[in-house]
RNA sequence: CGGGGUGUAGCGUAGCCCGGUAUCGCGCCACAUUUGGGAUGUGGAGGUCGUAGGUUCGAAUCCUGCCACCCCGACCA
């Protein structure tokens, strides 16, 4: 491991970048923008996955899976969806290799397929044409599922966690027998991403819906929450797509409502991705490396001894064997670190760029005390405890950290939103203090797509119970009756 | 996909202009001394110079194609 990180004032890219590797989080593959997630960024996905997981079947969703592969027809079923993605499919066309002869395998041209399969970009158009087989009649209503899987965008350009060709995601696609109902469940799991954003990624978010220009192919309303990263870019880090009627049309999904009469079933949408590794990398760490909330840190503590021979590794080892037994009751998740081959400060700095949040080292100097010393890693606080009532101690000292983190995300987030009423207040404000902008919009996407030319900022969402204040147009002057967020985005 | 840049050992690099098979640091291995913030010494291993071709007696170096990554732009739930 080499030592030293890029600041992040520095360059805040190359931090980015050389965390990710650093920490072990991911490297990028031999493959054109794929990445390897390696065990240490798996593992937090893991744990991202399970708790949404759970969230999701708390809310009455269940788990299933459909195919990887997409027949290409089923893309142009819905106008504005294949117009969404058409550009960034990888689409399969032959089933078979062989040998040339010459010792080199090649495509055999004889096994073109009969119809090209897209590999799945999103999966709205696999999974209607499946439903249209599962629904008849409003009794067959609602169907909640959810999907994790993998899926293929292949973007121009990538970056690790951000956006990449292949990423992992969930996707929920619900169906419903009235428009309320849908509308409820797509507001429903937008709140459960919301929740999960702040209390277990410690991210404060803003929930909005998207306005028509940034909304999905194929919604006729996006929901989504936002989060701002320290750099003063914002993050969509997830969304929630009320989808109408469109894809029932597009795959002809009807059923018989209780009044005997034949209708189009209601669709939701909703789905968040590996992006939420990076999101939690650029909202929290720092430059000595990760910054990990402990609900998702997959090490919570650390134990590190020090010491001078075998006899007094042993005795620190029997205290450190008593209070791991005590965390692993409280289910926290503790690593015991005595390799003998890297000394203790090289520990601490590897921990520290990992974003273990609780470190405790114990040496000599506490076995005579009966102490520890217990290291924090948000604020990089360093202190001595006594060993007696460890457990409870850093069972609160983790609430403590998570709760500091996101209280420090939200300080932040506070102080980088801004209004500006002047056009070019708002440029500057982009150039000099990037972060959210609240401002007035006249609402025409011929305006919003305007400003975005101009400034390379895009309307991020129109906060849900926005407040309504009368004001003028930041660019045109016109009316407009509330303030929307902008910034520029990832 | 357009503009710019980069690619030399696991990582970071020198050498390239001006052609003669490769420099340094970190890391790695062995041993010893060490261990409360990235240890020190001694010895050692490790390289198709991104890749394919061309020019040449000879290519990391010159020329061409391709690939990957980074930055800017376009595009993008």
């Amino acid at each position: 491991m080499s030592k030293g990180l890029t600041s992040r004032s520095e360059d805040y890219s190359q931090w980015y970048n050389e965390l990710v590797t650093k920490a072990d989080l991911a490297e990028h593959s031999s493959v054109r923008g794929c990445m390897v997630i390696k065990p240490y960024g798996y593992s937090i996905w893991e744990k991202m996955q399970s708790v949404l997981d759970k969230m999701f079947k708390d809310t009455g969703h269940s788990n299933a899976y459909f195919p990887l592969f997409i027949p290409k027809s089923y893309f142009s079923k819905e106008a504005s969806h294949v117009d969404g993605f058409a550009t960034e499919c990888a689409v399969v066309t032959h089933y078979r290799l062989k040998n040339d002869g010459n010792g080199n395998i090649v495509v055999d041209e004889n096994a073109k397929l009969e119809e090209e399969l897209v590999v799945r970009p999103t999966s709205e158009t696999i999974i209607w044409n499946t439903y249209k087989g599962w629904i008849q009649s409003y009794r067959d209503l609602p169907i909640l599922v959810n999907q994790w899987a993998n899926v293929v965008r292949w973007e121009m350009r990538t970056r690790l966690f951000l956006r990449t060709a292949e990423f992992l995601w969930q996707e929920g696609h619900t169906a419903h027998a009235t428009a309320e109902e849908a509308v409820e469940e797509t507001e429903r799991m937008l709140e459960v991403y919301a929740d999960f954003a702040e209390n277990w990624m410690a991210l404060p978010v803003v929930r909005g819906k998207k306005t028509p220009n940034e909304r999905f192919a194929g919604a006729l309303d996006t929901y989504c929450i936002e989060a701002l990263m320290q750099d003063g870019k914002a993050l969509q880090a997830g969304t929630s797509h009320f989808l109408g009627q469109n894809f029932a049309k597009a795959f002809d999904v009807k059923f018989t409502n209780k009044e005997g009469k034949q209708d189009y079933v209601w669709a939701t949408s909703w789905g968040v991705s590996t992006r939420l590794i990076g999101a939690l990398i650029m909202a929290h760490s720092d430059d000595q490396g990760l910054v990990l909330p402990p609900q998702l840190a997959p090490i919570q503590v650390v134990i590190v001894p020090i010491y001078k021979n075998e006899e007094e590794l042993s005795a620190i080892s029997a205290i450190a064997d008593d209070l791991i037994a005590k965390l692993k009751k409280l289910n926290i998740s503790v690593k015991y670190d005595d390799r003998d081959t890297q000394r203790p400060g090289f520990k601490f700095a590897e921990y520290e760029l990992k974003g273990v949040p609780v470190r405790v080292a114990i040496g000599g100097r506490d076995l005579e005390n009966g102490t520890v010393e217990i290291a924090r890693r948000d604020t990089g606080e360093k202190q001595t405890s006594t060993q007696a009532g460890l457990d409870a101690y850093i069972e609160q000292l983790l609430n403590d950290i998570q709760n500091n983190i996101y209280q420090k995300a939200l300080n932040f987030r506070t102080e980088n939103t801004r209004k500006a009423d002047i056009y070019e207040d708002f440029k500057r404000l982009l150039d000099e203090n990037p972060g959210f902008i609240a401002a007035h919009w006249d609402g025409t996407p011929e305006t919003e797509q305007k400003i975005k030319e101009d400034t390379k900022a895009t309307i991020r969402c129109i906060p849900l119970n926005n407040q309504k204040e009368e004001g003028k147009c930041i660019l045109t002057g016109k009316p407009s009756t509330q303030r929307v967020l902008f910034a520029r985005a990832y």
